[in-house]
DNA sequence: AGAATTAAAGACCTTTTTGTATTTTATTAA
DNA sequence: TTAATAAAATACAAAAAGGTCTTTAATTCT
């Protein structure tokens, strides 16, 4: 549905709002370890997220990744975009260039529809909403 | 949503489709003129699909692309996993390898939805039925 | 039989994605 | 102020996706 650049940040993100919720800040090494991903291509992940703007960070010893109060509740859609680009919701389904419903390809309605469900999902749900699963016991980031 | 060779296999298809009706069977160079696509790409395409068997072609003056009477309806399902592979619709929104019902990632239940709506639209839709679209007007492969 | 035509096959090449390793910079604590 | 720690930056490299080009094999028509 979209590239493992995405699905890792998502997961790295969910555990950083878990860890921020016992006052910890971990470090890339232990958010690899926690959600299984390569270490330092997770580490890039962080820092583009950080980059955006879309998560915080400190560097030295006790620093960390975490999520400044204003970032408190940060939409899956704006991750997803933050990675596939901001016209991932709008794409094409066969690739055309013009495709809408003045000049549709013969997927476009019915695509249109399952497009907009996953886009209505992103933006209701959020990395602290599906911490809270976790948290919960209703859902797991790993085997177990 | 899925690879550009999987979109460009369901647009050669469709124009395939539409050839065959006025009896002709043609060229990857014409199937790629004619959907606007790479040409080398798309024979190579055209080949995969003639491998797998969701498509015919004869060699030599005169020949060129076309359904057999066994392959009339070729749904579009059959055509994704033949590029995606078969687990495209069982795949994990974040990755994980065991993730089900009951080891559920914590956008689970809210993905098999849209997943499901998107392998049932596959099913149901056929590259001779996305065909008649385009025959009726009310869709199109290219601008236009 | 020979020329023309057309898909098949295979060797490449380029770009993007995914992943690794090393060095640098900022911060903390002793 | 020095040592330890941790993110940032940078450079590489492997794998996959996307794309091109040339040669070969099959078929038809003359």
């Amino acid at each position: 549905m979209w590239s493992k650049t995405t699905e890792y940040a998502i997961r790295a993100l969910i555990y950083i709002a878990l860890s921020n919720k016992e006052s910890r800040r971990p470090g890339f090494r232990e958010v690899a370890e926690g959600i299984d991903t390569p270490v330092q291509f997770t580490a890039k992940i962080l820092q583009t997220l950080v980059r955006s703007g879309l998560l915080s960070s400190i560097r030295g010893k006790g620093g960390g990744f975490f999520f400044g109060r204003n970032a408190e509740d940060l939409k899956l859609s704006d991750v997803i975009t933050a990675f596939e680009g901001k016209d991932y919701f709008i794409g094409c389904a066969l690739g055309l260039k013009e495709c809408d419903s003045n000049n549709p390809c013969p997927l476009h309605d019915e695509f249109v529809e399952i497009r907009t469900s996953l886009e209505v999902m992103a933006n209701r749900e959020t990395v602290q909403g599906l911490a809270l699963k976790i948290e919960g016991g209703s859902a797991m980031l790993k085997r177990g």
